[in-house]
Order: C-alpha cells, then structure tokens, then sequence
RNA sequence: UGGGGGAUAGUUUAGCGGUAAAACUCCCGGCUCUGACCCGGGCAUCCUUGGUUCGAAUCCAGGUCCCCCAGCCA
C-alpha cells in the first residue's frame, strides 16, 4: 500500500554499504547531507536524493544535513534558498541540522593556506584559454604549468593578494599540485579557488575569491562528520580529487563518497538548465507551473508527497543509468489518490440533457457517496431536475460498436440518480448536436430498476440548477517525445504544444466551490483533481493531477 | 585510441554458486452504479564467447555496446 514506507535496511547498494560500515564499526552513527546548490528549484531528480539521504539517516538512527552548496555567488540566489528548504519541508523531511558551505569559507581558505606551506597547491597567472590548451586532451597529457613551481612565500603572497581583491576576475587561480598527465582529467593540476568580484547571498561583499566545488565539497563534508556523501554518478571521476583534498589537509573527519545513478524520467526533463530556460523564455508560467517536474509545480498539480516518496521508493536506487518510464509516476499517484480521495460530478465539456417526463420546475435531491470503497466518508446530496449536463464525450449519434453510453433510443444510468432513454437530439444550424432529448424511468431511483433490468453503462452528470461553472486545466506532458533533445540535439524543438488544455466552461457540482487549494478529489470516471490557487469561490479553477486509466480510449484510439 | 563506470522482461529494480522474483507498461479474460478500483492469465536467448563447477545471472578470461570526464559550473 501506498502509505505503509518500508523501513527495513538492505534495499539497495547504498544502504548495503552503510548497513556494512555500521556492523564492522567503521562509522559509529551515519550522518549523510542534501548538499543543493541554491541555483533553481528543486526537481523530482532531487527527490531521489533526498528521500536517500533523509531516508537513510532515519532508518539507521542517523542524522542528516541540509547544506546549501553555494560556492558560485554569480549563479545563487536567496529566492531559491527558500524555495529549497519549503520543497524538503514539503516532501516529508525535517534536517537535523541546516548548514551553508559558505559557512566555512573561512576554514577552507586556511586549508588552503595549508595546502600551499606543503608545496600542495600553487597560484597560476595563466589565463583560461590557455590553461585549456595546457590541460591537453583525453589521449594526450597536459603540460606543466611555467607558474608551478613558484616558492611557498610568493604563493602566499600571491594568493593573500587575491583574497584582498587586488587582481581582477579570471587572471589567477589557485590550483592544486596533482599529475598534469593524469588519465583522470580532475587530477591535472583542477582549480580550487577563483577570483570572483560577486556579491554573495549570505557573505555579501566580504569575498573576492570563491573555492570551487571540488575543493568546498569534501572538506565541507569533513567539517560537519558526514559519514556517506552520497551524490549522483557524473562526480564519480571526481572522486579521487575528494579523497585527495581529504587526505592532504588536517580534517577532523574522514568521509566518504559514493555515486548512484541519477533519475531520468520519459516525457519530460530534469536538468536544472533546461527548466530554468522554460522559465526564463516564459515557456511555462513560471518554477510552480503543474507542467514542470519541481517539485513546487507536482506539488501545485496536486500530487502529495507521499505519492512522490513512494515513486522514489518504486524506482529503487542503482548505478546504471535509466530512463524511468513517466507511466510509474502516474500509476503511483492513482494508487495513493485512490483510496482517499473523495469523489465527485464534474462535466468538463457540457452537452445539455433535458428529461422530457420530468416535471417542469421540480428538483429533488440524491444521496451520493463520497467514496464507493469506504463509508467513513459519508454520503451528499446531488441536485436532480429537468435539465442536466452530461459530457460530450458520453454521446454518439452514430456509435460504434462496443460504445456503451448514450445514443439514440439507448439507456444509460445516471449515476446516483435513474435511468434514462435518448430519444431525440436538437441540433444546431451548424448540424452539431446541442442538446439531448430523454426520458427517464422514475422507478430506478437511486439507480436501480425494479425489474433488474441492466444497462450497459453509467455516466456522470451535473444539475443545471445549481452546477457552479469552473475552468478546469488538463495536463499533457511538457514534451512529446520520451526522451526530449535525443533526436536532434535541442530540447526545445521537442517541446509538446499541447501540454495544457483549459477548458473555461466545466460544470461542477456546488460541492466544489468550496474545495481547499491542493486537496486531491476525483471527478468520477476522469481522474484526479485539485483547485489552484488561481481560482476563487466564485470561478474555481481545477487542475488535472492525473487522469484515469481509460480502456475505452485505448478501444476507441482517442487520447485520453 | 587515456581514465572511470554500467549491462537481468518493453521500463525500473531483486537476485550475492542451487536452477530467474516484483512493480509499471502491454495483451487476453472476469467483476462492476466510475469502461475506475479489484481479481485471474500471458509476456526473459540474464549483452556475448569461452572457462571453472555436479550446478553460473552470480566466479574467471576475452569481446561487444552504452554512460561520464578536457568549466576559473555543480
């Protein structure tokens, strides 16, 4: 079931190697970190990674740090900073400790200090592109730089100077001292500190030097007694940089890394360039739009983060690489909404249905029930009359075979209320249909006829008394191939155009006017839904979280 | 063609020397006042070749394919 999280150890290759390190008394208690970089939102990828890293920590006995990786101040910004720490709160997990790499600036430029009294690292004045064409290539070695072998003193000097912000951005580096012909790229001579004339979120102007992320991130680690880094598997050539920095410097604490493999999802995209492109170029209606794979717009399309830690849980966590197939997280949102949303009538494309034999003026009121599997939630009234609204889709004048619902001289069920008989249909001059004449069988109130007669299929309806008009957005994916950009190399040409349908002109039942933003209910026999902020009690607005399964579309060959 | 990693159903995972398991997808059928849910059934040359072994998805050797690395991004 979707609500019970399994807590047992073992399930994957990282808790495997924690369960390992605990037993042999390697590591006394684990302590793991959700190291963001404040650069965007967070997306379902991050997900991953956090239920990982919280998850672990919780069922070890642990503890687990959230700490903002913000060691690029012309990228970062206190706008996501928040946004990150509402999306965990958000997701389930509460940090047992909130930390900031740019808290321990201070301590990493005396490490740095440290790392050139012991002839480990060196200022070099050559400037990027030729530092490019010295690293050499995948085949061939870098070269020495002519700066490498300056003394500890003009290193010192040199790199105080740069702290003092006396040389401008990009004229010199401080870099560690390696193997400039290392078969690992990150091993030939990488930069550890950059001068950088930025403004930072947190230290303001007190900087003019930032350290990069391979010389912050281990030493951050050390710092806080992280005990598993765990991070995604593109860092795993970097791996030895992060041993050798912890290995080189007096750190109070020896971490280490691991790498699994990042999620990728079909349909859609979770690189934070990507996304913030979308939301740069006004693609989408900004970090939140139910379209995007944050975890403000899942959120915000109404799917609760029990359903999205279940996902995460669903996918498992490996080393290879995968594309998971966007169905999954469909199936595991229905699976959580299933059992408790509430149901209700909605019409989304209304096609009036007046009942011929029903008194004129006259309305009674049905009991519906909120839920068909679970009585504890309660039953409401429906408002029934002369006039209704059924879904356009319901009716075919000329139906094809296996098409259940209503056509002329056919009987369907409304649900909760009777059964009625298409007997006519008003057309308009354009020949579309725009209303349908019936007649009903009073004696199957309630929805059952007497005489046990069945029929063949049930259909949904609102009262055209009191139905309340709402507008109502439907939710495609954002991209109409599974693997967007894999063609042709630009994301964007794979763009979907019709990743959203707003439809102005739904019918819902008074029972909707006053649903709470973000509260999951099903419209019967279409899916599920929850209220946007965007409407009001007056002109509710609905957002599809995800549809149904639909056997008949699939029949039928139209989409969903 | 350097270095580092990875290959188990359509997809994602489990399996840790004893004869391939689960979920999703898909297909067939049943049930039904949601064509939903639910319930049956079906869907695997374990990348490949060879070796070790009574026995290999698991161990060994060779091969193939895929991914990552040449930012003063993370």
């Amino acid at each position: 079931m979707a609500d019970t999280e399994t807590t047992e150890a073992g399930r994957d290759f990282v808790r495997d190697i924690v369960q390992a390190d605990l037993d042999a008394g390697r590591v006394q208690s684990v302590v793991t970190r959700f190291p963001p970089e404040p650069n965007g939102y967070l997306h379902i990828g991050h997900a991953k990674s956090i239920c990982l890293n919280f998850g672990i920590a919780t069922e070890f006995g642990g503890r687990s740090h959230l700490r903002f990786d913000d060691t690029n101040p012309v990228k970062e910004e206190q706008e996501f900073i928040d946004a990150i720490q509402r999306d965990v709160n958000w997701l389930g997990f509460q940090w047992d400790a909130l930390h900031h790499a740019s808290d321990y600036f201070e301590q990493l430029y005396e490490w740095a200090e440290h790392l050139i009294r012991t002839g480990h690292a060196y200022v070099d004045d050559t400037p990027p592109d030729q530092m490019r064409a010295q690293r050499g290539t995948l085949t061939e070695p870098g070269q020495n730089s002519p700066f490498r072998m300056r003394s500890v003193e003009e290193n010192l000097d040199l790199f105080r100077r740069m702290r003092a912000g006396e040389y401008p951005n990009g004229t010199r580096v401080l870099r560690a001292k390696i193997d400039m012909a290392s078969g690992n790229m990150n091993l030939r001579d990488p930069v550890l500190y950059r001068i950088l004339h930025a403004s930072h979120p947190r230290t303001g102007d007190a900087w003019k030097i930032y350290p990069t992320y391979d010389y912050a991130h281990g030493q951050s680690d050390a710092i806080e007694g992280i005990t598993h880094s765990i991070c995604t598997l593109e860092f795993e050539a970097h791996r030895p940089l992060y041993d050798w920095c912890l290995d080189n410097l007096p750190v109070p604490s020896r971490p280490r890394q691991y790498e699994f493999a990042r999620l990728n999802i079909t349909y859609t995209v979770l690189s934070k360039r990507v996304l913030t492109t979308l939301v740069r170029d006004g693609v989408v209606s900004g970090w939140d739009d139910p379209r995007m794979p944050t975890i403000a717009g899942i959120r915000r399309r109404g799917v609760p983060a029990v359903a999205l830690r279940e996902f995460v849980k669903r996918v498992g966590v490996a080393r290879a690489n995968s594309i998971v197939d966007m169905a999954l997280l469909d199936a595991t949102i229905r699976d959580t909404l299933n059992p408790v949303a509430p149901r209700r009538m909605a019409v989304l494309r209304p096609l009036k249905l007046v009942i011929e034999n029903y008194p004129e003026g006259q309305t009674e009121p049905l009991t519906a029930r909120n839920h068909p599997d679970n009585p504890e939630a309660g039953e409401r009234q429906v408002t029934f009359g002369r006039e209704l609204y059924v879904e356009r889709d319901d009716f075919m004048e000329n139906p094809p075979k296996k098409f259940y619902r209503l056509s002329p001289g056919k009987e369907v069920r409304l649900r909760y209320g009777f059964f009625v008989t298409c007997q006519s249909v008003v057309k308009d001059a354009a020949g579309e249909v725009v209303e349908l004449r019936c007649t009903y069988d009073p004696a199957s109130r309630g929805g059952n006829a007497p005489d046990g007669r069945k029929v063949q299929a049930t259909i949904h309806w609102v009262s055209a008394a009191d139905a309340v008009r709402a507008e109502v957005r439907l939710y495609n994916p954002l991209f109409n191939r599974p693997d967007p950009g894999a063609e042709g190399g630009d994301v964007m040409a794979d763009l979907n155009p019709d990743s959203v349908e707003v439809l102005r002109d739904a019918l819902v039942e008074p029972a909707l006017a006053s649903a709470m933003v973000g509260e999951a209910v099903q419209f019967e026999r279409q899916g599920y839904f929850c209220a946007d902020p965007d409407g009001t009690a007056e002109r509710p607005v609905f957002n599809r979280t995800v549809g149904l399964r639909d056997s008949w579309a699939k029949v039928s060959g139209k989409p969903g």
